[in-house]
DNA sequence: GTAGGGTTAG
């Protein structure tokens, strides 16, 4: 039945409208509207409500445009509070703008309700500073109002102006709650400062505050992204209810803290849980792949986003950069040209990728793309084209875009950039050339910088500035084994063995242990972990066979054993069988046994590889005629040409940390290593779902 | 007024 307008007075067709809309009954409160002569301001603002809450911004927007031309009726705050936010949700501060200064005009400068919608606005569109002026010209200020700023500052990366004004609102007398901590937590959570986290956190169960689903998931992130993954998961498995949100905030703490199976094991348990995953945690699992090299998983995940999801340009640039570091860049660029779903973060994975893969000339043909397509490029952009160009020896390019960088985009070359150019200097010989640019540095030159340096001393036997800059390296106290290795090898190539004695005693004195390594590879979608000298492999005895004929094979081609990568006093002999048990060359050979001739292989190693297994792997491609790709902490290393000429590129992982392979939040490899068979974990697609089992299940 | 996601050096 339809009610008309004639026949109700204002105010109850105003509380009806409201009722339909509440109902969901949209269409019903548009028609009992549309029956009324001349509306007043109740029934529009019922009617703005009516839509704001169906979640129409637009057409909130649109009537108030008609109620403002009709002029039949007076807005009021809550017409204007309602209008203000529908500005917010679409962002559309131009139409926001014209909304404040009607309001204003009518009186409602102090409104505490319109002034925090103006606030919210400003806030929304990141216009921090408008909304501080207005914040600051406010008489009285609700909590909501100070929450909107809060949780702005918050949102917007701002947490020390954040806690700024939340110390504000206390010295004030105003007492939070749980929304406010809300975007507390979230600045704990950018400052990286866990204890402030947990002094929230603990404020919060003093007084009792209530814990819902929103407070809780700002907790587990906040944790997470500190690195502290144990009360990350503390709290969140004390929630009482968990949505795709939070569990996603722990996935994504995982992933980001380098606990890549974890990460993945998580996610099975959300969907065993009934969740289905959506775009935003997709991205953290591609984060996780992309950590492992988990090529198989990755395509999983990208079909299940272009099956069930939609490319946004969050996953598509996760997508690219999974592929790009899974070894697969022509994945990487074939997904990157289709999907148009792009911003200038795309262009700058993509470029990276291009340069990570040796591709330096295509990194610069896309890099004048970009900028044909009228995006600019920042300092993310330079620091992957500069390292592109130095992986792919093009000295002259990176010295012309180095400078038209600073003299053109105004961008202040940092320290990645300075590196960049340092190795590409270095690394090409120009090493008097990249230590005057050090020197040149307005900022304080980091350890990168210096490393680049020593490591171009050391290739280009530049050995009396190889000895200075190796004492400025250790006296910035690194915390890199791989490091003291070149500072050592530096010194013993300069003959200064009182120096290598030196390094070495650092290297103990300072607790420095060796991580054990490991080396994983994908054999039909499940990924294989080894240790070095691992012998609780099912297949260990057919690997050991394996390596010993590549050996017999490689010494007829002349290959001898470089031992000065073993780094223990022991015999010749001893340390050949040591580099011959190194991870990935168990990992190789599994490889070789188990998949078809021909077939590419890809490992991705914990650490570095070492000299002599790079050697190794040139004659182990030769023999077995395939192409193997090794990503380790820093580089991918292809294997292909017949000629044995080898390439080193450099790719961005997940920054200098070494990344334990853990189950559980434990260091599994470490468990394995000192019950010595213990079971390293395999992973792999079991109808459609990732499952983490061990290594003798998965072989069957 | 409230939570989770992508690119960057050795």
């Amino acid at each position: 039945m339809l009610i008309s307008g004639a026949l109700l007075d204002p105010h109850s067709l105003g509380r009806l409208i409201a009722a339909y809309a509440r109902f969901g009954d949209l269409p019903a409160a548009r028609s009992l509207f549309g029956t009324i002569l001349e509306p007043n301001v109740s029934a529009w603002n019922a009617m703005l409500i009516a839509y704001s809450r169906h979640e129409s911004p637009g057409r909130v927007l649109n009537l108030f445009g008609r109620m403002i031309s009709k002029k039949q009726a007076c807005p009021d705050s809550s017409t204007f509070t309602v209008a203000l936010n529908a500005c917010a949700k679409i962002l559309d501060l131009e139409t926001g703008e014209e909304i404040k200064l009607r309001a204003f005009n009518l009186g409602y400068a102090d409104d505490v309700f319109v002034c925090s919608s103006l606030l919210n606005l400003y806030v929304k569109c990141g216009r921090l500073s408008d909304a501080m002026k207005v914040f600051e010209g406010m008489s009285n200020k609700d909590l909501v109002s100070w929450t909107t700023m809060i949780n702005g500052f918050a949102s917007f990366g701002k947490p020390f102006e954040t806690i700024g004004i939340y110390r504000r609102m206390q010295f004030e007398g105003m007492v939070g709650d749980g929304i406010v901590m809300v975007g507390l937590i979230q600045a704990c959570a950018g400052i990286g400062d866990v204890r402030l986290g947990q002094s929230v956190h603990g404020h919060m169960i003093r007084r009792e505050m209530r814990m819902d689903i929103v407070v809780e998931t700002s907790l587990v992130d906040m944790y997470a992204k500190n690195g502290v993954v144990k009360l990350a998961n503390l709290v969140f498995k004390r929630m009482q209810i968990r949505n795709v949100v939070s569990w996603s905030a722990l996935i994504s703490g995982y992933a980001q803290n380098g606990f890549a199976s974890d990460a993945i094991s998580l996610l099975i348990s959300m969907q065993n849980c009934g969740l289905h995953p959506d775009s935003v945690v997709l991205v953290s699992a591609l984060l996780a792949c992309s950590q492992i090299g988990f090529l198989k998983l990755g395509k999983s995940v990208h079909g299940y986003i272009m099956r069930r999801l939609e490319y946004d340009r969050i996953s598509g640039t996760a997508l690219i950069d999974m592929y790009s570091k899974c070894g697969s860049i022509s994945y990487a660029s074939a997904l990157f040209h289709k999907v148009s779903a792009r911003d200038s973060i795309s262009w700058n994975a993509m470029i990276a990728s291009y340069g990570a893969h040796g591709k330096g000339k295509e990194a610069l043909l896309l890099f004048l793309k970009m900028k044909e397509a009228g995006l600019k490029p920042d300092g993310a952009t330079f620091a992957s084209l500069l390292s592109a160009f130095g992986h792919s020896g093009l000295v002259e390019e990176g010295r012309y875009w180095f400078d038209r960088m600073v003299r053109e985009f105004g961008i202040e070359p940092g320290e990645k950039h300075y590196a960049c150019m340092v190795d590409l200097l270095a690394r090409a010989g120009h090493v008097d050339e990249a230590h005057k640019l050090i020197k040149s540095m307005a900022i304080q030159p980091g350890i990168a910088v210096w490393v680049a340096l020593l490591s171009g001393c050391h290739n280009h036997k530049k050995l009396e500035l190889g000895d200075c800059v190796a004492g400025k390296v250790l006296e910035l106290n690194p915390d890199d084994l791989g490091i003291y290795v070149l500072v050592s090898n530096i010194y013993a190539a300069a003959k200064k063995w009182d120096k290598v004695v030196e390094v070495r005693r650092l290297m103990k004195k300072l607790g420095m242990k060796k991580v054990p390594g490991y080396s994983l590879v994908e054999v039909n979608g499940k990924l294989h972990a080894f240790l070095m000298e691992d012998k609780s492999h099912p297949q260990y005895d057919k690997i050991m066979e394996m390596l010993k004929r590549l050996d017999l094979e490689m010494r007829k081609m002349g290959y001898t054993p470089k031992t000065e990568f073993v780094f223990h006093d022991l015999e010749e002999e001893v340390k050949e069988r040591m580099l011959c048990n190194h991870s990935e060359r168990l990992a190789i050979a599994f490889g070789l046994l188990n998949t078809s001739p021909g077939m590419r292989i890809m490992i991705m190693k914990n650490l570095r590889v070492c000299g002599d297994c790079h050697y190794a792997i040139k004659f182990i491609s030769k023999i077995a005629n395939r192409e193997i790709i090794v990503r380790d902490v820093k580089r991918f290393h292809h294997f292909k040409d017949e000629k044995m000429q080898m390439t080193v590129y450099t790719v961005g992982t997940n920054g200098s940390r070494i990344l334990p392979l853990t189950i559980n939040g434990e260091a599994k490899y470490m468990i394995a290593r000192d019950k010595g068979t213990e079971n390293l974990p395999v992973i792999q697609i079991h109808q459609g779902k990732v499952e983490i089992v061990p290594p003798c299940a998965a072989m069957n």
